[in-house]
DNA sequence: GAATCATCCCAAAGCGCTTTGGCTGCCTTA
DNA sequence: TAAGGCAGCCAAAGCGCTTTGGGATGATTC
């Protein structure tokens, strides 16, 4: 059924059923109900296609994942959840939604492509790095869109939705200092995104307040696996002068931590002390009533939600100025931190 | 740039210029290459809109994604992993990708709008359960697809692509008997969900196999997280009759059964085995050289190219007989099963 | 030399919708 | 009663592409 169909059937100009159907004040409320009772009744769904053809509109947003030429997903754990918040938004709003996984080398070609091909009005900006060139593209080609995370040189020509990852691990590395901890690893991702930078920063402002120098070596920087923290984790508590306390970028980078703990016979939250980033993945809840990890805690879904608000304002008032969201992380204590052991 | 502007530009007509693209016979190379060099300088990409809708194909596929109505759950982890190899084939085909998460008591009407808005040629249903609706439905609306999994009452009359999850679990409760054990715990999936129905009847095979009635108190069924893992087990271990084994259906629900072990002071691989089942999800892999845990191992990325190769295949030649690929999951012996105490 | 045939190109229709620019007929207003 | 306004409808153009149904040109055949 189509528009020409349906409305020889109602003995009226595709016109004026195309009015009625999408609520134009030029017709009768009488022949309106009787449209929209007809369109109803013959399950009647505008063709995507011809309606952002005639419009102009795609009545969609792209999200473009990249992934590394070996396949990998940079932003692969959190991905689900972020893009079943954003969907929540779409849905409503009419909108779809589409993706595409490309390869970081091939990704100036895709977002070009995807501008010229006109398939979607808008699209979100996954796993910036700290000096992005996707962002002065985009702002070239024209093609609106919302960044989830930031750059670290321009945050303001453009609008991004972000966690504020330097004061979550700030306090973070102040609340294992309050303890009594001093000798603190960060487990971070890989430092040329955005994202691991900030925590980074944060990490070194508690110890830049308490005037004391960061042990370099105590820092690791890779990508967030579970065998990442197990392997560094193995690797520090054999030193002479091990940790006692570890900063991690993920759950799953943390549960590794905890693998090597048990294996060395440790207890977490007595021995050694974790706290880790919790994205609030539904299928990876940190623990039940009590968390199980200390955490500082922030909803990837919420984040996901945010951003698609954001860029759908956006392309609805292209002029207005870059619209930012930063989103604090609650601290969350749970049972894998405690006190600093007596040495 | 578009087609006019391109074609007035070379002094041609639209149909050349299309043609010359499109490969066409009817077009000397001269021109073709004069064309083809044009298009490439002017940066011209055929607007898909346009040409989808003038094709009557929309080269485009969708995936619904369907979450319960609470929002929280079921944002599969494995979805990303899934999604980005079905990518890899669809964009070295020139299909995009479009995603729809829809509230599984609204699908119904979701396929029947997808398939009237006419913006995908074809879908891949996920997450199937034992009798799924959704298959009917789509046959009965006429929009291709393959299915990720199977539906247990009816496996013949569509494509799908699925795991030999039966097989799979049977071996791995096989493997567990010959190494001594008896009491094994099945910590499944929720079992209207018709991949955890098929593994439970390979669990049964193997009791049924030896004569062996099985405990039901011992096999757990839920949403496969973390934290069920953990409870479901530390519930277990506090019984007298207590399990020397665990099978638990993702990597997830198995790192919480390690964190019950743990907790309990028991040691995995000496005092109580794991298998689980391995996805091989990139973030998660199970350990580096030697396995974590003993495994049916299984890469849901691959799962997600066949599944996007007969889907593409299907469209191509809608006439053709279902086509299905049942993958077997290889079993990985690694550090979290051993022989039995002896108690 | 006329007829036939490739070869290479073009004009125009059509995909299903929105939107512009009317055109009717009836109701106000002075 | 004439002028103006307005509610309610319609025909047709246009979005950017593909594809049908030719048309011109030059080479080949008898």
């Amino acid at each position: 059924m189509n528009l020409k169909e349906l409305s020889s059937l109602l003995n009226l100009s595709q016109t004026t059923v195309s009015r009625a159907l999408n609520g134009y004040p030029e017709v009768s409320e009488d022949t309106r109900v009787r449209v929209q009772q007809a369109a109803e009744k013959h399950n009647y769904k505008p063709n995507t296609r011809a309606k952002s053809l005639a419009t102009g509109r795609a009545m969609a947003i792209g999200h473009v994942i990249p992934i590394t030429s070996h396949h990998e997903m940079v932003s692969n754990p959190i991905f689900g959840d972020f893009v079943s918040g954003a969907s929540e938004v779409y849905s409503a709003r009419g909108f779809d939604m589409n993706l595409t996984v490309v390869e970081i080398e091939r990704e100036e070609y895709a977002y070009r492509q995807i501008k010229n091909r006109g398939s979607v009005d808008g699209i979100v900006v996954h796993g910036p790095r700290m000096e992005d060139s996707r962002i002065p593209l985009l702002q070239e080609i024209g093609l609106p869109f919302v960044v989830h995370g930031r750059a670290s040189s321009d945050t303001s020509s453009y609008s991004w939705v972000d966690v504020n990852n330097r004061r979550a691990f700030k306090r973070a590395t102040d609340f294992l200092f309050d303890l009594g901890h001093s000798k603190i690893a960060l487990l971070n991702g890989l430092e040329h995104m955005d994202f691991a930078h900030r925590r980074r920063q944060g990490y070194e402002d508690a110890f830049a307040e308490r005037g004391l120098m960061i042990d370099t070596k105590v820092m690791d920087s890779q990508e967030m696996t579970e065998v990442y923290g197990y392997r560094s984790a193995m690797e520090m508590l054999s030193w002479e002068q091990a940790p006692t306390a570890f900063i991690t970028s993920s759950m799953v980078v943390a549960i590794g931590v905890r693998r090597a703990l048990t294996e060395k016979g440790l207890v977490m939250g007595r021995d050694v002390s974790i706290i880790t980033h919790d994205d609030c993945l539904s299928y990876l809840q940190n623990g039940a009533d009590v968390p199980i990890f200390t955490a500082t805690r922030s909803s990837v879904r919420e984040a996901g939600r945010k951003s698609a608000e954001l860029l759908l304002k956006t392309i609805q008032n292209p002029l207005s100025a870059p619209l930012t969201e930063l989103m604090e992380a609650e601290l969350m204590v749970g049972q894998s931190t405690g006190p600093a052991p007596r040495g």
